[in-house]
DNA sequence: TTTACCGGTTGATGCAGATCAAGGACCGCC
DNA sequence: GGCGGTCCTTGATCTGCATCAACCGGTAAA
C-alpha cells in the first residue's frame, strides 16, 4: 500500500543513492553540486495526516518529496475544500512567488521529504541554468496537469470524473513503479470527492456502479481495473 | 473596449519602447540582450477569433502577447469546451514540455503577439538564469491562478463563480490600466460560461440577478461594479 | 463481550443548474 | 425598409448530483 521508493537521506548518506533523484529536481545536478546540496537539505518525516505546510503560512522552506503521498488543498472560509493535487515522490513543493503558501500540504500515510531553507536554496540555484530549467520543467508539467483537471472539474460528469481519476492515478503510479492493473488508493473517499468536485456519497455510488458494471473491482485501499478499455472510453468522451 | 497598450514592434523599432516590456518576460533583459532578442522575434497580428495555435499542433513557436485578449481552451472529443484562462498583454504562451500544445489559443478581438521560434528562443535563454527565473516566475503565477480556478470550478455556486470572475478580471485589468469600477468584458457570455463551468443561460441569469440586486450594472461589452463590497462578500464565502 | 467510533455504502428526497424552447435587441446586407 | 444572423435574455421543465438519514463492517477501547 505504501507508495515509496528507497530514498537517500541527505543528512547521512549523500544523495548519490537516492532512488528518486532521477525523478526530482536533483536529476539536473552533477556530483559536485549534489555534494553541495546535501548540506543545505535535511530529511524530515511526517506521520499520516500531519501537515507539512499550511495555506497562508510563510514560505520559509521548499520540499522535495522522497516517500509517500501528499494531498495539496485549498480551503474556503466556510470549510469547503478543494484538493488541487496529490503529490508523489519526486514532487518539488513550496515554490511560490508570494511570501505565503497558496495551499496546504499534508501527509497521506507516512511521508518523508527533503527540506531546504528557501533562501539557501535560492542562492544555490542562482547561477545554475540547468537546475532552473529542470524546476521550470516540473512547474510546466504541474500547470498542464492543472489545466487537464480544470476540464475535468468544469465539464465532466461524475462517472467521467471517477474513471478519469482512476486512469490518471494509475498512470502516475506506473511511472514510479511500472504498469499494474491494481491501483492503490491511499487517499480516503472524502479526499477523492474533494479532488473531483463531488460529494463522498457520489464518489461511493460511482465506485459501486463501476464495480457492478465489471469495470473495476473494489478492494480495501485499492481498486483493480478489470476493464481498462471501458474505463478509457468513459474517460475520453 | 480594446484591451491593449502601445507596444513596440520588434521587427521595426527595437523593444526599447515596448509598453508591455515591464510586464512580460523581457523585463529580465538588459539593453544588449534586447537588441539580440529583436532579431529572433517578429510581430504578428491576428483578427478576432483567429487561432494563434491549436491544441495538438506542434509547438514550433513561443509567443509574447503584446495587445488584446486571448482565450485559452481545451476541447473534449464531443465538443464540450473548457476555457483554462484568458491571456492579457504580457502573457508568455506556448512553453510546453511535450512536443504539442496542450490547449488552443485564439484571439478575442484583434491581437498582436511577438512570435519566436521555439528553438532559437531556447538557445537564447540557455545560459540566462535571470531570464529563466523570470519565465519560471510567470509559470508559477499561472499555476497559482490555475489552482484558484480549480477551487472555483469544483466548489463554488454559480453566483459565487460569476462574482469571483468579475472581481478577479477587474483586478487583472487594474494591473494593466489602473483601478476602475467599469469592467470591460471583451469575451462573450459563452466564453464566460465555458470558463466558469456553467451554461450560457446560467451565466445570463446570474448577471441579471446581480443587476436586480444592484451589485452590477450591465452595459454592452462591460459591466459596472456598483457594489464591489457585496460582490467581494459573495466571492469570499 | 459489549460499546463506540470511523470510514464507507445505500436509500429517499430536494434543488441548483442543465436543457429545451421561445423571444428580443442589434447588426450588416440586400 | 425588410431580412437573416448573432448574441443575449427569459421562461418552463427536467435531471444529476447534493443533501439528509440510516446502516454496515472493521477496529479499538471499556
Amino acid at each position: 500500500m505504501k507508495i515509496s521508493l528507497v530514498a537517500g537521506d541527505p543528512a547521512g548518506q549523500p544523495c548519490a543513492d537516492c532512488a528518486i533523484r532521477c525523478l526530482s529536481v536533483c536529476a539536473a545536478l552533477d556530483k559536485a553540486e549534489l555534494r553541495e546540496l546535501v548540506h543545505l537539505g535535511r530529511r524530515v518525516d511526517f506521520l499520516s495526516c500531519e501537515t507539512v505546510f499550511g495555506q497562508e503560512e510563510m514560505t520559509t522552506s521548499v520540499y522535495n518529496l522522497l516517500e509517500g503521498v501528499m494531498r495539496l488543498y485549498k480551503l474556503l472560509p466556510d470549510g469547503r475544500r478543494q484538493i488541487v493535487g496529490f503529490a508523489l515522490p519526486g514532487a518539488f513543493l513550496g515554490m511560490a512567488i508570494s511570501a505565503r503558501h497558496g495551499f496546504s500540504a499534508d501527509a497521506i500515510g507516512t511521508v518523508a521529504v527533503c527540506r531546504f531553507s528557501k533562501t539557501s536554496f535560492a542562492r544555490f540555484i542562482e547561477e545554475k541554468p540547468h537546475l532552473l530549467r529542470r524546476i521550470n520543467e516540473l512547474t510546466i508539467l504541474e500547470l498542464s496537469r492543472a489545466q487537464d483537471h480544470m476540464v475535468l472539474l468544469g465539464r465532466r460528469s461524475a462517472e467521467e470524473k471517477v474513471a478519469t481519476f482512476l486512469l490518471s492515478w494509475r498512470d502516475r503510479l506506473a511511472q514510479l513503479r511500472g504498469p499494474e492493473n491494481s491501483v492503490p488508493l491511499p487517499m480516503s473517499r472524502q479526499d477523492i470527492a474533494d479532488f473531483l468536485g463531488l460529494t463522498i456519497e457520489t464518489v461511493s455510488r460511482t465506485f459501486t456502479k463501476l464495480e457492478r458494471d465489471r469495470v473495476i473491482g473494489i478492494q480495501p485501499g485499492s481498486v483493480c481495473l478489470l476493464d481498462p478499455a471501458r474505463a478509457e472510453a468513459m474517460a475520453a468522451a
